[in-house]
DNA sequence: TCGCTGTGATGCCTCGGGAGTATCAGTTCC
DNA sequence: GGAACTGATACTCCCGAGGCATCACAGCGA
């Protein structure tokens, strides 16, 4: 493979251009330059040289630029700003200053934690752009052993091999039903009581390990549930009980701000835990921005229930 | 006043980063930029120390872009692109291939030359721009003095000092007459039977030489002239006198195309002359694209009477 | 486990070329 | 016509980009 560029002028010819195009003045330009003027008369030499046309045209008393030179002067102008803010905008990067990281995040992370952490993210670092997916957990393994993903707010039952987790919260999950349910006079349900109940889960392959423990979990009080609808986001299943296709599990965190034709219901005894961790992959060399992302997130004051 | 722009690097240093960034490989990029890899990795490490952040991270048998490697390479690309264009561009300008000149005319060249010359101008020179503009005798020749204007066709009754000029052509006036008026009915007049009728001229300061010999034809044969208008452009003379405001003077080219009520009548014997000439400023240096437009405009053939 | 291969980094040397000083050559102005 | 400018040229110096040889280390295979 050929390379790609190569200039017959260096940097250094431009900013001297510039510098001369500006004062139009040699001897003005190399002092401002701290340059002699014979210098910088070969280097613009050369550049004339370099693009084989004349750029300015030195009558004895007077220097004027060339169209070309115009043409030149024109385009160099903006190169050179350009040029100028990239050390900055390079080394803001890798302070951490500017930058951006892909989070993904589970119902139950923007119903708890994840307000308050973008608070205090935005807060901190306003150059930092967060690009905030709503993700099931076995997307985001996926998601995060790629690369795709920096990290993600999701419930740890999955295979976490090669990634750095912490535990944020764990909740027992209650009961969502519709306000006009028999059970919904009872204050607080156990898990026994939904065994004639249509349930609103979500799909098994979204987050297998939790599917699991809320079967596990009736098992253990002798009852295999009866699983009406599959739905993803959960925030969805309101819809549907709502409809009055049945019950469905959640935590206290989500169930907040409910419509009126639904109540939540405690569990007691054995019931379903939610865990909601963060997790982001092992690396050697962390995006500052992922980093600076990760300093919040897991400074903020757990949400313990 | 200081210099404007000082880099911490060179072009070279953005040119060996980009290869390095598209192979991921010192070597490869090294062979690719026929250079040995020392060379390349001490160039690399010396812009890393400028921008004061590691661009690759070198894990032994990889090489990958940091964060900061990453921005620095998006804005690299273009910057690349562009420079890459430019010596081609001011060439381009400098050879007179692309560019634009300002040209002048007055309603005598629209009518007569101009259109055969720029549509042989473009055809030959698709690159260069033309920026046209009518303007009167008097104003071509401050905007040609002053540079604003790169050449210009108008009538060469002024001063022409510093102005190289071409004569392209010259006409003898004819009458423009209200076709309900008496002289209408003879074929050709002269310029005595004018003597009662009130005249649409032009100010003089936009071309006090023509002006000044249309009143001289007149007082050759001894009548002092009624002057009822003066407006410029010449052509809206047309719509005074088919208000029935008096007569004018134009040239059989002008007088093409006239409104029904509108009839053109010869002038025998003495009688006005318009003479249209390009003028261009004396230049050591002249520009290109003006020069490429002078050698098509003075090339056409002369239109004569 | 021990080379073998392939990676990028380091040390040392060479030489091209950028920059400085002195000077020239041509204008412009008094 | 000379004084005071301008930018260009001649010569020299020396910094630093680049080459070569080598090092240090990571995989890989026998």
């Amino acid at each position: 493979m050929p390379r790609e560029y190569q200039f017959p002028f260096e940097l250094r010819h431009l900013v001297y251009f510039h510098e001369v195009a500006r004062h139009l003045h040699f001897r003005k330009a190399a002092e401002s330059l701290a340059l002699a003027q014979p210098a910088l008369s070969r280097q613009i030499a050369q550049l004339e040289k370099a693009l084989g046309a004349p750029l300015f045209v030195r009558s004895r008393r007077r220097v004027d630029l060339t169209p070309a030179g115009r043409v030149l002067a024109e385009r160099v102008e903006p190169l050179l700003r350009l040029l100028n803010r990239m050390p900055r905008d390079v080394r803001a990067v890798a302070d951490g200053e500017v930058g951006h990281v892909r989070v993904a995040f589970t119902g139950l992370a923007m119903a708890t934690v994840l307000p308050k952490i973008l608070h205090a993210f935005h807060l901190r670092h306003p150059g930092i752009r967060l690009e905030l997916t709503e993700s099931p957990t076995s997307a985001q393994m996926v998601a995060l052993q790629s690369g795709d993903l920096a990290c993600g707010f999701f419930h740890p039952d999955a295979a976490t091999v090669g990634l750095n987790t912490k535990l944020l919260l764990r909740e027992r999950n209650g009961v969502l039903l519709p306000a006009t349910h028999l059970l919904a006079k009872r204050a607080a349900l156990k898990l026994l009581d939904l065994a004639m109940v249509p349930l609103v889960l979500f799909p098994r392959t979204h987050n297998p390990g939790f599917y699991d423990r809320i079967l596990a979990a009736f098992a253990m009080v002798g009852i295999t549930p009866r699983i009406a609808e599959e739905v993803w986001p959960r925030a969805n299943a309101v819809g549907l009980i709502r409809a009055g296709l049945g019950a469905t599990f959640m935590t206290p965190s989500e169930a907040q701000h409910l419509p009126p034709e639904i109540v939540f219901r405690r569990l007691r005894g054995p019931a379903p835990e939610s865990r909601l961790v963060l997790g982001w992959r092992q690396s050697p060399n962390p995006e500052p921005a992922l980093a600076a992302f990760l300093a919040v997130a897991l400074a903020s004051p757990r949400t313990r229930d």
